[in-house]
Formats: C-alpha cells, structure tokens, sequence
DNA sequence: ACCTGAACACCGTTCAAGT
DNA sequence: ACCTGAACACCGTTCAAGT
C-alpha cells in the first residue's frame, strides 16, 4: 500500500532529502548519513530514496553541495589577499571531517570523485582571483598551485586556529613573495 | 569444537594476521580488509581475529605499521634534501589511498587517530634530519611545517609524477631559501 | 510516476560453549 | 589460553508489487 505524493512537486521532495541529508552531515558526519535514517527521519521508506538517488554517494555529493553554496554565499569581498586565504582556510577547516570522508568516498565513488575534482578547482579559480595581483604572473600556475597545497596539507593537520593562521601567513609570504 | 593451536608460538600467529592484513590492504586497499575475509584466507573463524586484536581498526594499524617500516628500510642516505623530500613524496603517493582510509578511520578510531600522529611526527623528524642544514635554525619549525604541508597538499591531488615534483621543487625552494 | 515491504548480501562485534 | 558457531545489529541496494 504505498502511499505515493503526486501532489507534492518533484523537486521540493528531491530538496527535502537533500536538506535532511545535510542536517544529518553537520550534526553527526557522515556517520550520520545513513539511508535508513534518513527515509525514517523523512517518514518513508528507506527504498524511496532510491527513486530519487541512484546510489548513497548521490545523496553524499547533493548534501555536501548545499553545503559549500552555504559557505560560498558569505564569502567576503572585502580585504587583502592572505586575509580571504585566511577566512577560506577557517571556513575549509570547519568541514575538514566532512571533506576527509568526501576523500575516501572519492577513491570508491566516480560521483564523489567528480565533485572532489570540481570543488578543488572552484576553489583554484577562487585563490586565483584573490591573489593573482600579488603574484607575477610567470608563476602564477605554480604559485597558486602551492598555495593550495599549503593549505590544504596545513588543514589535514589539527592545529590550533593560531598555529593554522601562522603557518598559512608564513607559507604564504614566502610562496608569494621570493 | 575448537581447533586450537597452542603449539604454534602467539608471535607467529599474531604476525600471520598482520601479513594478511598487510597483502590484502597492498592488493585492494582498505575495502578489502575485511574481518571476515582475513578469517577465511588464514583459516580460521572471523571471531579468532578478535582473540589477538580488540577492533578491526587495531588490525588496520599493525598492517600499516608493516607497510610504513617496508619503506623506511628502503629510505636512501644520500643525495641532496630535495631529493630526498621528492624520494619520500614518491614512496607516499605509493600509498596515498591508504592514508587516505586512514586519516578517514582517524576520525571515528581513536588506535587510528594516534597512529596518524605518530606517523606525522616521524616524518617530520626525518624532513628536520633532512633538510636542517638548507633551513636557517631561526624558521626551522615554520619552514620544516609547512613543506610538509606543501607535500601532504600536493599528495592530495592525483597529479602526475612530473608535475607533482614541479610543485614540490618550486614550493621547496620558494620555503627554504627566502 | 511514485512508493512500500521484504528480501539479499555483506559488514564488525559479542559471547556462551568447547578443548 | 585459544578458538568455534551462532547470533546481533546494522548497513546499501534491488525488485516485484501496489496505487
């Protein structure tokens, strides 16, 4: 007896478990993000979400998604260079547990991958733009590049904001300016 | 009707695990590290392995442990800093999937969490003994930090083995040499 | 088109019971 | 001390069947 919602437009239903599957990923990670759970918590069965997602990693990719348009929406436009690394590097390392999990799923996942590879290259153009006037711009590629990797190996590392900030301020002055 | 094998030392036996562990992480990484799996290749019922090791995570550890000490035997004693750094960078990217899982399982695994502490102050030991007498003592700790973080960031993406040391040489010799 | 119920195959872990 | 068999609780995914 499946109690089917025609009323209800596509894609409201398609947000509502998006929506759900992001409240579950920043309350518990990506523990949390069970298919079960999610359909109970949504008050179907666990099966429906299927007619949605192909598979969890869709779900996964959809609700990370939310996520990052959440964050990119206060981005600020405002200040030098190192101060928006800075601000993005903070941003980055709240969703450090989430974006490590978006990582082993990537090796696994096609889907995953595609979105680890988009994300990264979204927040290349970013960096790009926040900080091609300090940088001559024979080695933008390569400074730009290093930058990145500055920051996100300083992320896999569980530092104090103080310690994150030093190391990204000194690592950046010297990258950028030789 | 148990078949014990009280005859066989427990070393033995607990380094049986380890080595199966160890080929099944090398073969198909950390989804093919299954309990049950191992149990059945040694021989053994799945709840045998719980005898030897407290949760599987304890397992994924001494497999690690194994595969990390297989490398540093290999580790080169000559040759300039860089090319060190570039030696170890390429012996990571080697098993980057793994670390990866691991730094996943950290987040939930506390034997796991320890682990990818002790393996990230061993390295850094041995970027310290590498590259300490390039680096002027007054930065040693900001610039050994944050090559490691270029290299851990670098690693993160699949980039190819040129332009993975395109970046590390560049970012090596923009930190190191201000 | 949309959703359910029930099954499938696979986990890690526990534990009473046996030698 | 050492190991088994069987169970437990939990997964993601599939699919025939219903509206």
């Amino acid at each position: 007896m499946p109690r089917t919602r025609p009323d209800l437009d596509r894609d409201d239903k398609v947000a509502a478990i998006v929506d759900g599957a992001r409240g579950r990923l920043l309350d518990g990670g990506y523990e949390s993000l069970s298919i079960v759970a999610l359909a109970r918590e949504l008050g179907l069965a666990q099966a429906a979400i299927y007619w949605y997602f192909p598979t969890k990693d869709h779900v996964f990719v959809a609700a990370l998604d939310r996520i990052l348009h959440d964050i990119l929406s206060r981005k600020p436009r405002t200040g030098d260079a190192l101060t928006r690394v800075l601000w993005f590097a903070d941003r980055l390392h709240d969703f450090q547990d989430l974006r490590v999990s978006m990582r082993d799923r990537a090796r696994t996942s096609e889907v995953v991958a595609e979105y680890d590879r988009d994300v990264t290259a979204l927040l290349r153009v970013l960096l790009v733009g926040a900080c091609a006037d300090d940088v001559q711009a024979s080695t933008l590629d390569d400074t730009v590049d290093a930058v990145m990797a500055l920051c996100d190996g300083v992320l896999l590392r569980d530092l104090p904001k103080a310690r994150r900030h030093q190391l990204i301020r000194f690592g950046y002055t010297r990258l950028v300016h030789p």
